[in-house]
DNA sequence: TGCCCTTGGTACCCTATGGAAACCATGATG
DNA sequence: CATCATGGTTTCCATAGGGTACCAAGGGCA
């Protein structure tokens, strides 16, 4: 065993658990060309509503992975953006979606034959 | 934009909503080493509800990225293997495993910090 | 002839989460 | 005075997740 992501106390099971998150991992991908405004991702990201999209950058600010910067002004203006931590995510997780993209006929069709 | 990830119809954003799922990274890193039983995966996946577990599974082998072996035998045997296509996946997988555990520290403190 | 053991699940129930839709506060602008 | 835009919040409901109990089929054994 090279890890104890198995055991469900351990840490490395939580951030599993967070970053595992499709919303997270469309957030992160979302923001890897700098920072962007609340409608912006709500806008790019198909199918969040804002009170998911709200508690899932909330959680990430939390965790280190992104700020959120208030500007005062009318009408409101957030701006998000990937800390360095953040952005360290970005590797293992485009990673991921490069492999969802390649294979994606694959699964389909594995999909299709089972019915 | 280098993939279309981000349109919720897309095929390949459901793919990641199905692999994103951290039951299913945990198969895949639990059946690196080769195939193994129901009961075995259960007792190393910490904290998995036997129904949960299951429903992981059986969508898992639907999707093509393993095997479900029935033997013949009482008490029963059901052995699961991860398929090629399954066994691709582990890499990208690993990296957001390897992701976690060497950054788990800064994403505790942060957490901590926000309170 | 019962009786218990093991395995790989199901069935049932309850709570937490996700999603849909509506609403809100603010102040500039027309 | 009404409207518009932004960044959410609130409310409600359906679904998914999790906990616990239970089951079927033999084999061993007493």
């Amino acid at each position: 065993m090279n890890g104890d992501a198995f055991d469900p106390d351990c840490p490395t099971r939580l951030i599993l658990d967070r970053i595992g998150d499709k919303w997270s991992v469309l957030v992160v991908l979302s923001l890897r060309g700098g920072p962007r405004r609340f409608t912006e991702l709500r806008d790019a990201i198909g199918g969040v509503t804002p009170k998911v999209l709200t508690q899932t950058l909330r959680a990430m600010a939390r965790d280190g992975l992104l700020t959120r910067h208030v500007f005062a002004e009318v009408p409101p203006r957030v701006e998000y953006e990937l800390t360095p931590l953040g952005q360290s995510l970005h590797a293992p997780i485009q990673a991921v979606a490069d492999w969802a993209e390649s294979h994606v006929n694959e699964v389909m069709a594995a999909r299709q034959a089972a019915g």
